[in-house]
DNA sequence: TGAAATAGTTGACTAAGTCAACAATATGCG
DNA sequence: CGCATATTGTTGACTTAGTCAACTATTTCA
């Protein structure tokens, strides 16, 4: 499983474990919060657990939250003793007990949970609604990624284009393009100006734009314009590295050309450089077919330009 | 300091617990990690703290990691019993030791370190690079967005554009003005024409942008275009909602002043909306002068344009 | 100068967690 | 079926981690 390309940067896991450390410390913090209530932190966690969700075991309890099964016996103990907490034999295993919170569980747990929502509320206060939305799609990146290594779900959808998409793209493909190739800044004005011309002439019943999404994050994107009621244009293709591999460049060409197909174009054209050789495997592979080249200087660079054709 | 806007919703106070929940769970597992050492978690992180930096104090190290001072003490002393650690009476202030590690207390480190960054190192591996490269961004997003809250400090720093701006600038520009005053698509659309118009035809002699920044994040931006050579153009002036309040956009309208002055033009000149009126507002208080409004029908809204002049 | 604060230490304590052993039950295999 | 093996939950005996208040030696500040 774990045969995944290179090893990770020595500054990558540097990075990861000063936040190790930050938010060791950080949970420290949130602890000391819990301290005026009658609960220490693992109490706190145990009930959390009971509170939702359904009767669980002891024994998925500990698993859960990786407590000691004799001192997460004790615990309950307490909790029983004090009346917050219900044991009933289990049908199927005599063995076992099903744990749930009694009415005065829940009460107890009740000021306990709203301690710990208002302590975060607070720390959300201090944040614009923009850096809060960030904080929890940063988090939720953090959780699937760290959580149980190869959940890795390469799922990604597509959607039309909305506010916001097309700065978002040449800002991606600018820099994207100026790491992988250096290529200069008239690149991103390039793909800047194409996609702006895209939104002020679209015309949604000839022309699209597939724009891919991972996790609220766009990984890639292409647009069909029209060049005539015979031609349409494939122009701006792109994938995110961190998407690479998943097939997600084929699938916008093939979004392109079915579309192109439905709408009864009779060719498929896209003008493109040939050092970008991922691309124009996509398209060879699609069946489009080579049929012009010419050298230019753009970008900074000396490129070859090359237009592909696909009979629809 | 915490006046700002609305209260965060349920739903991103329930996503921050959880990961809250999350993180203190898998803290809990890279603590066994550390089980076969001869040291616990804390000790662990005291050695780190001393490993690097620059000698502390007992009293610095216990604020930083959250320690209780009689704790750390005898965990100092035990330190010290082993001949881990060097402790030199401080110079300035008798009171204080100087804590360092001595050449065992590193070769006592050295193993932990390493057995750390290789259980690290196995969880990266798991992931694509691409992964890991979005893993460690949104570590640094929750670092820097948790982080003592009130941490906005103010300040930020003006530049030049570079690669990656103009998209950006787009998108944002795009979002908020959508947002505000629910202007549509073609806005974002005119926004990136005209930034990538700059870009194309940039004539660092005679024009300049000025790209404001807070912590590597874009806050604001201004464009000077020249029109002839007697009249220079100010263009595309933004600022972001977090970092209003700063007398940004007057700084910004400033520089694109003092620049025309500087270059020589006799005017400066620009366009803008009525709606606009924190803009507005400080146009006037810079010395500019409402010469032409027209009604206009842009961005999907029924909108007063007005042309503004300066002689320099 | 003197009151108040701070650095570091120590004694006395509590809370948190570990480990091994045990009874009761369940599971799987020949 | 019956027997070895594993699992659930419990308990006793223990170690480790952390807390709290009191204390000395110093520094700071009014």
């Amino acid at each position: 499983m774990s045969h995944k390309s290179k090893p990770p940067t020595d500054e990558q896991i540097e990075k990861v474990r000063s936040f190790n450390r930050f938010y060791t410390r950080h949970i420290g913090l949130l602890n000391e919060g819990l301290l005026e209530s009658a609960f220490s932190l693992t109490e706190a966690r145990v009930l959390y657990e009971l509170a939702h969700g359904n009767p669980v075991t002891a024994a998925d309890l500990g698993r859960d939250l990786g407590l000691d099964a004799g001192y997460l016996s004790r615990l309950l103990k307490r909790f029983d003793a004090k009346g917050l907490l219900r044991r009933t034999p289990s049908q199927d295993d005599r063995r076992q007990l099903l744990l749930s919170l009694t009415e005065q569980g829940f009460a107890a747990f009740g000021p306990l949970n709203q301690a710990s929502a208002t302590q975060v509320a607070a720390m959300l206060s201090e944040l614009s609604p923009g850096e809060r939305e960030r904080l929890v799609q940063s988090m939720a990146a953090v959780e699937r990624l760290v959580g149980d290594g190869p959940n890795s779900d390469p799922a990604y959808s597509l959607r039309p284009h909305r506010i916001g998409d097309i700065g978002w793209i040449a800002h991606r493909q600018g820099l994207l393009y100026a790491q992988e190739y250096g290529w200069d800044e008239t690149f991103e004005a390039l793909v800047a100006e194409i996609a702006a011309s895209f939104v002020k002439n679209f015309d949604p019943q000839w022309e699209r734009c597939w724009i891919a999404e991972r996790e609220g994050e766009i990984v890639g994107s292409v647009f069909l314009v029209r060049s005539s009621g015979e031609v349409a244009k494939l122009r701006l293709l792109y994938v995110e590295l961190s998407a690479r591999g998943l097939g997600l460049g084929r699938r916008l060409v093939d979004e392109c050309i079915g579309f192109a197909r439905e709408k009864g174009y009779r060719t498929l054209t896209l003008w493109t450089n040939d050092v970008l050789v991922a691309a124009c495997g996509i398209y060879r592979a699609a069946g489009f077919r080579l049929v012009k080249e010419e050298a230019h200087r753009s970008f900074g660079k000396d490129l070859v330009g090359q237009t592909w054709d696909l009979d629809l």
